[in-house]
DNA sequence: ATGAAAGCGCTAACAG
DNA sequence: CTGTTAGCGCTTTCAT
């Protein structure tokens, strides 16, 4: 096939318009100092010829590629997929990503990197250098990978950190974790309950704590003490069984217990079936994913669900907008809502402390 | 920040390695007439320096873009994400398809094109002339589009058509359906089953007819009969819900049905609890999509895997070989395989014809 | 086997 | 307001 040319350029146009390769320049980048009548004739020739400008010679030429990068862990990422469990970050990020920056004219790249590899500075540079996005997203745990952040910091390309809070270049954006805690917990105070368990995630997660201190506060705020009631997990279903084992057997029993993520709530959901508890007579259970798969379950869980899809479209809008008016200094706040289902209900008279 | 420029190009290398640009250039792209010492000495100073192509100025100077662009159906692919109910096919895509470019230095952009618009030409067109991808995966029901693959060939872009077995231009692949729905049948058949309705989709898809004509040629080794057994579909949760009380109460009451969607078996299992039919003692019911949620149904779901995953790998291959060595001309199948659960079982003696 | 020159499509910088 | 010039980083000719 050979050399594949650009069909139509922005040669052909200026020709056909009768005006130079700079007037139509400008009237595709909709910059000032063009006439209307002149704006209208280019427009014409661009309409009729079909024309659409090619990214890699806009790039080359010194502006924008039009691309957006998306990061996210390798290992976890394909792991989800070939569990293929339901689990939708991947597909809400898109929703959100992909479409928000399509309208905006650009293009969204997802990549995944290795976290853990000792060359992570490689694969990120690797496709900066090739790809030279005018934004980056990046998500846990990489957006708190001091590695990955000075890197793009030094690159001079705007970023997003979606899941991070601390001060630092980039745009800093949390999906309210700690108000979601406190929610869920109000929720179940609400409901009569006082001795509300809480099921953590991994410490090299900075979510992790914020989530905890959520639910702290709501206790505290209740008057209700927290000791005994916080269990450590990892997000993954083993750990959430040992976890809710524990609590469940331990001196205080619980009569609801907060997950940090839907596997764990699901294994919350098992340990009470052991125990020969029902949900949500004897316990309840809110779980901190609303995943697909939380709606399956038996009962359904009642979920937080977090606004993936509108925080990826927010970082987008926010990446294409900085290149004129900078970005917000203070972190981005998307809150997401709880989504009540069967797994929380009123607290059984007898339970009651 | 102002124009970013590459950090390190071509021409750091070369005054560093002390040879000329094309020299360096014919070292990446690993062409042959240059000596062996050369080669060593070029790859030490892209090693030190860290140096990585510019995938525009690779492509603006008429080689290859390393992209590979994927496209979906635009209401088809966001319906889904909205609907969040686990459908995995873009997962799978990516996992196949991202990966496997990646491995062989390719990226895969993700693009949602419009069907049913009228300007679906400029759609495509569009992001062809922007990306000027190397190669172009198309999806049903874009690959049975005749405006689209008329103006793929157009382009002179290999590209592969997934779901699509016509002769013409581009690589045909397909996932066996005919092949699967024969499996399905024959494992019914093996249960003891002589009344095996089927629940078919739409009919704009070919294989919507290949289903069938699979699920017939296998009806027929056996000698059992399809009449009134076959219900349309449209792959949706209401159409199969139409269709299978169609099924259940005709006159010829089906022991088993095959549902050409998972939305379509999981109605079957509404309609069979509807009329108090027990799955899978007086009922056995497949689906003919292993997407997640079928796993979390009551009966689970005995279902026909799609390999999605491998398909999109597949193309993606054939894809960045085709420029080297064209590409296949007969269609390319890779079948999926039946994954038994617990909504399939030995025919009750009662039901026996 | 290597190098020099030309050009891909576009925009920034500078004229007019 | 509009046009001209130069050059982005790389790969193709075409020389040597």
């Amino acid at each position: 096939m050979g050399r594949r040319r650009q069909s139509v350029t922005i040669k052909h146009v200026a020709a056909d318009a009768g005006v130079s390769l700079q007037t139509v320049s400008r009237v595709i980048n909709n910059e000032p100092n063009v006439r209307p009548a002149m704006k209208a004739k280019v427009q014409a020739s661009i309409e009729k010829l079909g024309y659409v400008p090619s990214i890699a010679a806009q790039r080359m030429s010194g502006s924008r590629s039009y691309l957006i990068l998306a990061i996210n862990d390798r290992d976890r990422t394909i792991a989800d997929w070939k569990a293929r469990d339901g689990r939708d970050w991947v597909d809400q990020m898109l929703l959100g990503g992909m479409l928000t920056a399509a309208e905006l004219g650009y293009r969204m790249i997802f990549e995944l990197v290795d976290t853990h590899s000792d060359h992570v500075e490689r694969e990120l540079g690797a496709a900066i250098a090739a790809l030279q996005p005018d934004g980056v997203i990046v998500t846990p745990p990489h957006s708190e990978n001091a590695q990955i952040t000075g890197l793009l910091a030094e690159s001079g390309i705007p970023f997003a950190r979606i899941g991070s809070k601390e001060a630092g270049p980039g745009i800093a954006m949390t999906m309210g974790d700690e108000l979601l805690a406190g929610k869920a917990t109000d929720h179940l105070i609400e409901l009569g309950h006082t001795r509300i368990g809480f099921i953590s995630g991994p410490a090299e997660y900075s979510l992790t704590s914020w989530r905890v201190d959520g639910w702290r506060e709501a206790m505290a705020n209740a008057e209700f003490d927290c000791d005994g009631l916080l269990e450590p997990g990892d997000f993954g279903f083993e750990s959430g069984l040992a976890a809710a084992r524990a609590l469940l057997d331990g001196d205080i029993r619980p009569t609801a217990i907060i997950a940090s993520s839907d596997q764990m709530a699901l294994a919350t959901l098992e340990a009470a079936k052991e125990r020969g508890l029902n949900v949500p007579k004897d316990l309840s259970v809110i779980s901190f994913d609303n995943t697909p798969i939380v709606r399956f379950s038996n009962p359904p869980l009642t979920a937080l669900d977090q606004p993936i899809s509108a925080t990826a479209a927010r970082a987008v809008e926010l990446l294409i907008d900085a290149k004129k008016n900078g970005h917000p200094s203070e972190p981005v706040v998307l809150e997401g809502e709880l989504v009540v289902r069967g797994s929380t209900a009123r607290v059984a008279a007898g339970a009651r402390a």
